[in-house]
RNA sequence: CGGGGCGUAGCGCAGUCUGGUAGCGCACACGGUUCGGGACCGUGGAGUCGGAGGUUCAAAUCCUCUCGCCCCGACCA
């Protein structure tokens, strides 16, 4: 493809709304432009990237067994009335009537889809078990799209669904899409973790995400440095410490005057007190039930697992009006020591001995507080695990990372097959409720996360698998000698059938070299006049400093070589 | 949804406080000189100042309403 004839509107200045490298890269490069807030078009640059993406996902999932399908962007909401999930969905969901009145709504996401094709075909359990994915655009209202194509209301989507007669056969199903997404992942040139995950509202079990190590992303993950257990901290378990030995005589329990100091760091200053000493105490909301959550100073609650642990679906922080209903003192001085609602306690707090919490009075804490003896709540695991947290798993302990989710998988088990009765006959003739799967991966969110995970000061590295083309040809004058030279390399290149961009503009070599380093296309082949004095072609990787000169019949096999090394 | 901010030429911005008839840089078109890391000189085109209403002799500027967008947080099957 000739430069000069393709749309490539690279900028100098990006829009001030842009703040993520990938969204600043895209723009700039001239990849997508915005068309509103969360939507995007997506230039030829782009569409060739996305494309390539999509493609790759598309031969992973062959390759594992699971059969493309394409299902309908627009639903009628029949079909989310049957789960309750029309109304569940709330905003997120963007719903439309058509000219007879009928609902409808842009799919989200397609499990209610699936399973009533999938009811209407398969009655035996001779037809299972059975794979089907689409990649689809989806629509998600979000509340706050951000990041240009890491968070955006339409977004390319890849998903699959696994229908097995149990549960054994559902395992092996998310087993293979596991493999099949770890082939994705890396012929994508992506660093990323496997990490377990919570599933959602509508979840069931075994759970894990795909997350693309980028300092920008969104979710917060850890790591053992020893073994291979990776969660989201959603989710992260966290061992019991070493407890320490008890002191010989616990001091005793008295209260003190803490006027106007509400948060840890307030009292922890003004009492001398370390925040591993301090209980911090929080109110919290779940359904009916008011629930006080004492966790180590130093510590944070995680919602997640406290809603797990109280058996709710979700939890919230109490009001201010609520936690002086709770305790009868403003917030900052509450405390578990005679607390009338039910108390929990993060189990690290067991190791607090001699603690200060508030004394659910106005301008008071106590010191000498020890649970067990001062109060007495139910242990759970409670707090957000960190980085050199210890690993459940192993002596090892946690590092911890950031990741933007790439996919996600996990087995739903019969939540929507029950509900939507898709059933088979098993060998005796007994009818039972398929077991499914799902698995998605966000083929535009790869496109991004790809660039925050590669990108320098003077634009994108894309890793070659998935750049808008593998080889860019630069020709630096417009002699004869060098349009001759650059014909010759890119037919050879292009005759091999490698992707080759030459830049056959009329413009300086500065400009050149400048949207170069922008698009970032792996390899750069220079022909210049300069160096066609010399004999020499200059071939350059995209990462790296240096420039190989090699000879103009050196320079075709040097690049294919480069080039069928890297496509995995 | 809570907090903060922004809408002036395709992009980046100034002008708004203190009302007086719209400007700078980049980009674009043409001419000339340049030509290995975003050239220079000259000429030129391009803006319902997000929208509606109001105040005023006069509104980008003041007032009211409204739409859109961004950032932080909440939310995120």
């Amino acid at each position: 493809m000739r430069y000069s004839k393709m749309l490539i509107p690279t900028v100098k200045e990006a829009p001030a709304e842009a703040i993520s490298p990938s969204h600043v890269l895209l723009l700039r490069g001239g990849y997508i432009r915005k068309l509103g807030a969360g939507i995007y078009n997506y230039l030829p640059l782009g569409h060739r990237v996305l494309s390539k993406v999509a493609r790759i996902v598309r031969e992973e999932m062959n390759r594992a067994g699971a059969q493309e399908v394409l299902m309908p962007a627009v639903l009628p909401a029949e079909l989310w009335q049957e789960t309750g999930r029309w109304d569940a969905f709330g905003d997120v969901l963007l719903r439309f009537k058509d000219r007879k009145g009928t609902d409808f709504c842009l799919g989200p996401t397609h499990e209610e889809i699936i399973t009533d094709m999938v009811r209407r075909e398969v009655r035996s359990y001779r037809q299972l078990p059975v794979n089907l994915y689409q990649i689809q655009t989806k629509f998600r209202d979000e509340a706050r799209p951000r990041g240009g194509l890491l968070r955006t209301r339409e977004f390319l989507m890849k998903d699959a669904y696994s229908f097995d007669v149990d549960d054994e056969g559902a395992a092996r199903s998310f087993a293979q899409m596991r493999e099949a997404y770890e082939r994705i992942f890396t012929r994508c040139g992506l660093t990323f973790r496997i990490v377990s995950a919570d599933s959602g509202a509508m979840g069931g079990s075994m759970s894990a995400e795909f997350q693309i190590l980028a300092e920008t992303g969104e979710d917060a993950i850890v790591a053992c440095d020893s073994c291979d257990y990776a969660a989201n901290v959603e989710v992260a378990q966290v061992a019991l410490p070493q407890r320490p030995a008890a002191p010989a005589t616990l001091a005793p329990l008295k209260k003190v005057p803490t006027p106007g100091k509400r948060t840890i760091e307030e009292v922890s200053t003004f009492l001398g007190v370390a925040p591993q000493k301090m209980l911090k105490t929080l109110i919290y909301v779940a359904g009916q039930r008011v629930v006080t959550v004492v966790v180590r100073g130093d510590h944070e609650v995680n919602e997640v697992k406290l809603a797990r642990a109280l058996g709710m679906s979700e939890v919230f922080l109490a009001t201010d009006a609520d936690v002086v209903r709770a305790t009868g003192a403003p917030v900052g001085f509450a405390g578990p020591v005679g607390m009338k609602t039910e108390v929990y306690a993060d189990q690290a707090v067991q190791a607090v001995f001699d603690g200060v919490t508030g004394a659910n009075e106005a301008g008071a804490h106590y010191t000498g507080v020890n649970p067990g003896r001062d109060f007495a709540p139910r242990w759970a695991d409670l707090r957000s695990a960190g980085e050199g947290d210890p690993c459940p798993r192993c002596s090892g302990h946690y590092k911890a990372y950031r990741g933007i989710e790439g996919g996600h998988i996990f087995i739903l088990g019969t939540h929507y097959s029950a509900k939507m009765k898709a059933t088979y006959l098993d060998a005796a003739g007994v009818e039972k409720p398929i077991v499914m799967g799902c698995y998605g991966i966000g083929v535009s969110r790869i496109v991004a996360a790809a660039i925050e995970q590669h990108h320098d000061a003077d634009g994108i590295r894309w890793p070659l698998a998935i750049a808008p083309f593998e080889v860019l040809v630069t020709s630096v004058g417009a002699s004869a000698e060098v349009r001759a030279a650059s014909t010759e390399i890119y037919e050879a290149l292009s005759g091999d059938g490698f992707e080759v961009l030459w830049d056959d503009r009329e413009e300086r070599p500065g400009v050149k070299f400048k949207d170069a380093d922008l698009i970032g296309i792996p390899i750069r082949v220079t022909v210049g006049e300069r160096g066609l004095k010399e004999g020499v072609i200059e071939v350059k990787r995209r990462d790296q400093k240096e420039a190989a000169r090699v000879t103009r019949s050196e320079a075709v096999a040097l690049v294919a070589q480069m080039v069928r090394r890297e496509r995995g």
